[in-house]
DNA sequence: TTGAAAGTTGAACCATTATTCAACTTAGAA
DNA sequence: TTCTAAGTTGAATAATGGTTCAACTTTCAA
């Protein structure tokens, strides 16, 4: 697959320093994304990882300190991977209601393209807390300012606080994971309308 | 603490004889719960469940056949818990709106009050996913009865499918992890005003 | 009172796996 | 072509911690 991948809190001794060893490096985090993706972190092994790479088992320490910051290093990709797909997809909209359909739609796609490799976000909230924590408080922090900039354009109510965000984002997540990750009976669509319907009028009568 | 535990899944020949074996047992899952929410499930030890009953190592496999096996009985003790915690704090409303604002109260009181406890559920999403499915399936379709009944009643618009249940119940965890579990910055009221306005009239202009 | 069932104990066993390392191979600059 | 740094290898190490078990103690029904 050839991902690129970031490389915030690598060791500055463990990068690559010729062509071969960056190929080695990428096969490493792409085939551990699939293990990790497919057991989790405590099943996954380094054994998998590197026999899934095709790499002899010490290969893995000639660029990775520890399993830990392996799977650090992957919980922020991921989160950069989910971030810039859904800012690809929000280009063009109409109004600020419209804008977090489309957010919504994305999200669900890109959760069902991901499926495994979604997984790694979740249970960092086990196993690089830090990193989970960050993950969802920059992404309600982007909700918001789109919040603030649809009230702005007189498309949303005023008033709208932080925690909107979070419930938003929330609604998401859980939509995503019902109807993006366990089935996928209903489309991305119908599920952003759904979702939509609850931001624009509520579910009370006569709203 | 001595809590009831459900006892579901249990192999017959491991159930206490006397009130010295139920007390022991009890003390062991007091012991885990507090253990697995500190630590979460691989970093907790049986070593370290025991201790904190102030039993021997050996005991705890009179009880349980496996650390596994301990952590489901947790999972769905807990999923109980939370339920008729709520159930009990959503007797009286005037409307089906206004009892969804006690739902989720009642909910981030429980957060609160619960949070080592909370990650319990969290956490089964690996260690015990099909509990973990069974929970939240079980959650959704409870709000869904609540919606369908709201709507019978006039408070709620028609045409309220499942997915409205799990959008509704994203936003109650995603807030009770931020404004529960994570800070107390906001009352569990000021919180579930939030919630509510956002299905009461959504959050677009003029509502 | 008594003896068999229930419960307790913790050292020993065992399997797993992350990590190290010293010998070996390859790349690529000079 | 050569020589050194970079990269590769996998067996050995080491630590961890779940599970077993045989000896021991307590309970309680008869």
């Amino acid at each position: 697959m050839a991902t690129e991948y970031s490389e915030h809190t690598e060791s500055k001794d463990k990068q690559p320093r010729t062509a071969r060893g960056l190929k080695t490096k990428r096969k490493l985090l792409d085939a551990a994304a699939l293990e990790f993706g497919e057991k989790g972190f405590h099943e996954a092994s380094i054994t998998g990882i590197t026999q899934r790479a095709g790499t002899a088992l010490g290969s893995f320490y000639t660029y990775f300190d520890s399993k830990d910051e392996l799977f650090s290093a992957l919980v922020k990709d991921m989160s950069t991977r989910v971030k810039s797909h859904a800012a690809g997809a929000m280009t063009e909209w109409q109004d600020a209601l419209e804008r977090e359909k489309m957010a919504l739609e994305a999200f669900m796609n890109f959760a069902r393209e991901h499926k495994e490799i979604y997984r790694i976000i979740d249970e960092s909230e086990f196993v690089d807390p830090q990193s989970y924590r960050s993950h969802y408080e920059e992404t309600a922090m982007r909700i918001y300012e789109r919040l603030q900039e649809g009230t702005a354009a007189g498309d949303f109510r005023g008033g709208l606080e932080e925690a909107h965000a979070w419930a938003i984002m929330g609604l998401n997540v859980f939509l995503g994971m019902r109807y993006g990750i366990w089935s996928e009976e209903k489309s991305a669509v119908q599920i952003a309308d759904i979702a939509n319907g609850i931001l624009a009028k509520g579910i009370a009568k006569k709203g």
